[in-house]
DNA sequence: ACTCCTTCCTGGAAGC
DNA sequence: TGCTTCCAGGAAGGAG
């Protein structure tokens, strides 16, 4: 499950490869993948040159000499790019470009997305709807956050997991983060402090960082993504975990707003203003 | 305008 | 052993 460091490496992988890279012809298997109507994503995408890779929160951005192409990789969406031909049924979209080099996107639940967009990429939407990334914005600022988060009654969990307040948080570093930070996952928004929030930035950007440089997390991957294994499942303190490395309390795995949660309930008390 | 619920999809785990 | 059911998970879209 791509959260932010993983599209970062994915785009750092696939920058060094494709920048310069002509898109020849595109094969697309499995339509809903693109968002676009297919015929119109092909006319707009084909005989264009990719100029850069960026990256905003988990969206991947294929920068074209004229437009762009935004990847969501969801669950299970990544990126293959070699010379020789392969072939399973999880490859739904591929990418030949005018030197026989072909960039392949498999995706096992189909539930990534991509289209072709134009225009001032940051200003329409997806991306205009999006908080600040954790990563690429170093002046986040904490009165904005925090008029965000403290006016809503949702659990913080939920609240870091909407990628409209916060960009680039998925399950796991949530979780992460609001252990470092001696969060409880399920304070609620208007509880939320302002030394509260000023944790979540500042370990939100040590731990995405962190997992940067060692390539990602690693966890119930049968396929590596282009070969690329992180590092940083070494790293977890809670997500997955049994016991708290802190006080070693058996840790609490609770299901909050669908999703899997993991956290001390001593050392994340919430009431209490232990921050 | 807000929040909650359902949908998408598959392989692996669990249950029988 | 082999079949069936359950479940995870990000985000969109519908319902209330």
């Amino acid at each position: 499950m791509p959260e932010l460091p993983e599209v970062e490496t994915v785009r750092r992988v696939l920058k060094k490869s494709l920048v310069g890279k002509r898109i020849k012809d595109i094969d697309i298997r499995y339509n809903p993948i693109i968002e676009n109507d297919t015929n119109s994503f092909k006319e707009n995408v084909i005989g264009k040159e990719i100029i850069d890779i960026a990256r905003y929160g988990k969206y991947l951005m294929f920068c074209l000499n004229k437009g762009f192409i935004l990847s969501h990789l969801r669950m299970e969406g990544k990126y293959f790019y070699m010379k020789e031909k392969m072939d399973n049924k999880h490859i739904h979209v591929v990418f030949y470009f005018d030197d026989d080099s072909i960039l392949y996107y498999q995706d096992v639940r189909k539930f990534g997305r991509m289209q072709y967009l134009d225009g001032d990429i940051y200003n329409i939407p997806p991306l205009s709807l999006m908080g600040p990334d954790l990563v690429l914005n170093n002046d986040i600022s904490i009165i904005d956050l925090y008029n965000k988060i403290h006016k809503s009654n949702k659990t913080i969990k939920q609240l870091l997991l909407d990628q409209g307040i916060v960009a680039g948080l998925g399950n796991i570093y949530v979780d992460e983060v609001l252990y470092a930070s001696h969060i409880s996952p399920k304070k609620k928004g208007d509880k939320i402090t302002k030394r509260n929030i000023e944790d979540i930035i500042k370990e939100s950007k040590r731990i995405l960082s962190k997992a940067i440089e060692l390539k990602g997390t690693t966890i119930r991957s049968y396929t590596s993504s282009l070969g690329v294994i992180g590092g940083y499942q070494d790293f977890l303190q809670v997500h997955t975990k049994i016991v708290c490395p802190n006080c070693k309390m058996t840790l609490n795995r609770v299901k909050i707003e669908g999703r899997m949660t993991y956290y001390c309930k001593k050392c994340q008390r919430w009431g209490k203003w232990r921050r």
